[in-house]
DNA sequence: TCCTTCAGTGAGTAATCAATTACTATCTAT
DNA sequence: ATAGATAGTAATTGATTACTCACTGAAGGA
């Protein structure tokens, strides 16, 4: 029998084994037996904590929503200049992603079906707050005399979440997924000259 | 009983459903039943073209790859200069994209997987092809004066496949296919400054 | 000490999936 | 016209899936 944790230990551990499957196997094929699974318990235990499958990927994006967001706002705050904001930023999500390289797989993943699931809403949440955070910080920018005030904020946010996205992107392809032969600091430097514009 | 096609119809018409399909649902959710359903077949039948579900998938790329590189070339080989074979190619991957919604889906569908299947292996192809194209005419800009020489040319190739990608990965969020809601010209204004750098 | 509570078990179920097969219908070359 | 080749059918298979449920065992409060 397995070790006898609280509800709320088995919750999080079941959080915890998901984002780690997920960046060993494409997440729509980890089932309830893999996650048992790996943690030691019979398929049937994981039903005791939550209600379906969905109710458990659900949680892992909860999770992986409050963990980003916090961690790329406290590096947004930490910094002096706008600039120096969106580098913090961009080094902060990428640092998470070489950490969890499951979480981004498990965004995509949801992000593809197309019915309109209570995950994808959770996803779309997430991005929704993101831009807000990138396009505050680029507005700021804009109204200093740093970034070039003719680009469009909305674009200038979505190049910069592409250029990430690209990033892992392209590291999925070469199945580096600690991004140890890609030079991150001249791809920021080519979205950087892109809002600086002509000074 | 249907309409009887010849191996080689039947063949191209499965690739054009699943394309079709990939565009309504989550590329991984669509079944051979699902395919088959579409064409007015019975599943079983499907199993006289194809060995394995996998050649259909295979199939589905390799076509997508030709008709993707084929566009990109002839687009980058019809502008006059390095700049205008950059706007050039964007133009033409969005509006595949906007054209063939499904397409993008299953290569991300695809990379997705971290074991070496014959599928990724083919959309690692495509996506070295493209980078390559993509080099070219970034080195070409750097020569010719237009591009800024101090920028890594892979890394703004990341980019610019990034920038898309986001475009395209913001789309799937706002279920906006046609990218009816985004101003894809500021877009690559931003991406486009990011390489000329202050002249 | 006993009783309540609750995490975990293990055997099941119904549904769904890709793939197979024995058979039938249709086309084409001679 | 007919035979051979080939495209499609219908039923089935075995594997896998999420989810259920009656039962077990352990911890803790009275």
């Amino acid at each position: 029998m397995a070790t006898i944790l609280s509800a709320d230990e088995r919750r999080a551990e079941t959080v915890r084994v998901v984002v780690e499957l997920a960046a060993e196997q494409n997440p729509t094929d980890i089932t309830t037996a893999n996650i048992a699974n790996r943690m030691g318990l019979t398929q049937g235990a994981l039903f005791r904590h939550f209600p379906s499958k969905q109710a458990i990927i659900q949680a892992v994006l909860e999770w992986a929503s409050v963990q980003m967001l916090s961690r790329l706002t406290k590096a947004a705050e930490s910094a002096a200049t706008p600039e120096a904001a969106l580098q913090a930023i961009f080094t902060a999500h990428l640092s998470f992603a070489v950490k969890h390289p499951g979480v981004p797989r498990i965004f995509v993943s949801e992000m593809q079906r197309p019915e309109e699931t209570l995950t994808k809403r959770l996803a779309r949440e997430y991005f929704l707050r993101y831009r807000t955070l990138l396009e505050s910080r680029i507005d700021a920018g804009k109204a200093c005399g740093d970034f070039d005030p003719s680009i469009d904020t909305a674009s200038a946010a979505l190049v910069f979440l592409g250029t990430i996205q690209g990033l892992l992107f392209q590291s999925l392809i070469s199945g580096d997924a600690k991004l140890k032969e890609f030079n991150t600091a001249d791809v920021f430097k080519v979205f950087l000259q892109g809002i600086r514009g002509q000074r």
